[in-house]
DNA sequence: CTGAAAGCGCTTACAG
DNA sequence: CTGAAAGCGCTTACAG
């Protein structure tokens, strides 16, 4: 990166010259004005924004950092609104840092970014880390995941699995499927515990469970045709009067599935997505938008107190029933 | 804001004392850390992350601003991921702006974010504005919205206006209603000009039109419900045979209306928003996702190029034939 | 119209 | 372990 230094010794001016010209140009000549731009553009010279913030006194404004992983489901759209609301009394902007490249990276840029506070979302962070946060001073919360000495906002994912069972039990269903990812996460591992647990009470186990395989950096919605493909294996294959879907996407493959083949099958999902309620879905809501909004607010009151108190927050999940 | 001489003097030490202290205290005594320590608590002090960049030559990555509207439609968060995804191949964040303040704090703010371009979001900018970013060397295109020499990627508008009037029209339709919001902009006039000059293309008229009062900072939903009893109260006072709803959740309050009054009459909505799918509405699809995908991509080759030459990009929208 | 110099608020060898 | 000094890359009176 050349500076302004290289410009003005080029140009055969003085620095002063060189910033005027990059400021517009106010009192100077026609001929020295062409000269420098010139060489600046030969150059490729930028101004460098971080010193002429420093002497002009004008230090960006605090920021949210925001951190997502990269398998991107539509519930993470839910949060950033929450987020985005939960933001809007404030003067926080928020920054969503692009996970394309490798999590390191964007953590490295962390401490240049000048974050008043950083949301990390759907997973924990490494004590590396934290630590560089902590030795910067960003106070952090997490979203949707759990850990302690670390403030989290989440959902009691072991309970919202219980829901489930209780559900399809309520029912007096008992041959009872399960459909889910085959990532391992807090998440999914909390929920599947709950739900096993649940169906262990009443001596029941999962009668047939099959995991889609979940890429990262995939638009969401192409596993609802794969569910679809997997449901209907299912009913074919094996006698089965329920079935519990991870997620709501899973549940409206599921949703297709069922209609073709005109099953009586019970379901439910797991998340109230937008499109649930109109499908008549029945589903233990997971209330993201909620989760962004205190998010945002835990992290606000972090940033003003400048405290590091811990105050996790669960968040209960609720059981919606629909019509499946 | 204090400054690291002041804490310096007051705790009686040098300010490369305090620098130490304040970087995690290495080679420094216990006694002058927790001294040190004392004052910048109590004055408050925290260290310009902007001085300490420039001297670390750790400039903050460059960054990609959003600028959204404060009415916070559902489409937002469509293209919100598209420019999520379009960045992800490369190194690019984006600030997404809190309008929560006013516009003109938002953009005094620019200057000093370090901002490589900026993505302006269904509005246009002022001269000022604009003036603003070109002084500064920011490049910026507008994202559903065009204005001659700026780069604009945007939707045909007046087309998809005709395009749902023809299909109306196709269906031997002739009392037509609309039902559209009080705002004017111009994706709305666009929108309405197409439609009403196809319709008196065919000596028609709109046969009743409704306007739902659109506030800012309102969750998009509740409109739902408005255009539910609206369109139970055309339908009853009006004789009517088909409606066009300027965006599909207006269409979604309006499926409701028609199902609990077994009313045949067609419609057709705006956008594809992604429960229209699963409602089975018609509708003239907008595709937001890739509207944010072109943007992204239009504001990287900008930044590389340095250019300003301006490569709008008008993208045409799709009807969605589906069971309304 | 122009250059030399001071200064923005930090960090970091360097010498002690 | 500590302080004085140089320097990061700019901007802006100031004197000419």
């Amino acid at each position: 990166m050349p500076t302004i230094k290289e410009v003005a010794k080029l140009a055969g001016v003085g620095v002063g010259t060189v910033s005027r010209v990059m400021n517009g140009g106010q009192n100077v000549s026609q001929e020295t004005m062409e000269k420098v731009l010139e060489v600046s553009r030969k150059l490729k010279y930028k101004p460098n924004r971080t010193a002429r913030s420093l002497v002009k006194g004008h230090y960006s404004q605090p920021t949210i950092g925001v951190i997502f992983t990269t398998a991107i489901h539509p519930f993470f759209y839910e949060i950033l609104r929450g987020i985005y609301y939960g933001l809007q009394q404030s003067h926080y902007s928020m920054l969503v840092f692009n996970m394309g490249d490798d999590r390191s990276n964007v953590f490295n840029r962390i401490p240049y970014e000048n974050l008043a506070g950083v949301l990390n979302v759907s997973t924990k962070m490494t004590m590396e880390e934290k630590k560089q946060l902590k030795i910067n001073g960003v106070p952090y919360v997490y979203l949707d995941y759990f850990e302690e000495d670390v403030n989290s906002i989440y959902l009691d994912n072991y309970l919202g699995g219980e829901m489930a069972a209780e559900y399809l039990l309520s029912k007096n269903l008992k041959k009872i499927a399960f459909v889910g990812e085959n990532t391992s996460n807090q998440q999914f591992e909390k929920r599947f515990a709950g739900f096993t647990a649940k169906l262990k009470e009443n001596n029941l186990g999962i009668a047939c469970q099959r995991l889609i395989d979940v890429k990262e950096n995939m638009p969401f919605d192409v596993y609802e045709k794969e569910s679809y493909y997997l449901t209907k294996e299912i009913l074919q294959k094996n006698d089965i009067d329920g079935i519990f879907y991870y997620c709501d996407e899973f549940a409206y493959g599921g949703i297709n599935a069922l209609r073709e083949l005109e099953s009586p099958v019970n379901i439910i999902g797991f998340d109230d997505t937008v499109p649930s309620k109109y499908l008549g879905l029945t589903t233990i809501r997971q209330p993201a938008y909620q989760l962004g909004l205190e998010g945002a607010r835990q992290i606000m009151s972090l940033i003003i107190s400048g405290d590091n108190k811990v105050l996790s927050k669960c968040i209960q999940p609720e059981l919606i029933v629909r019509s499946t």
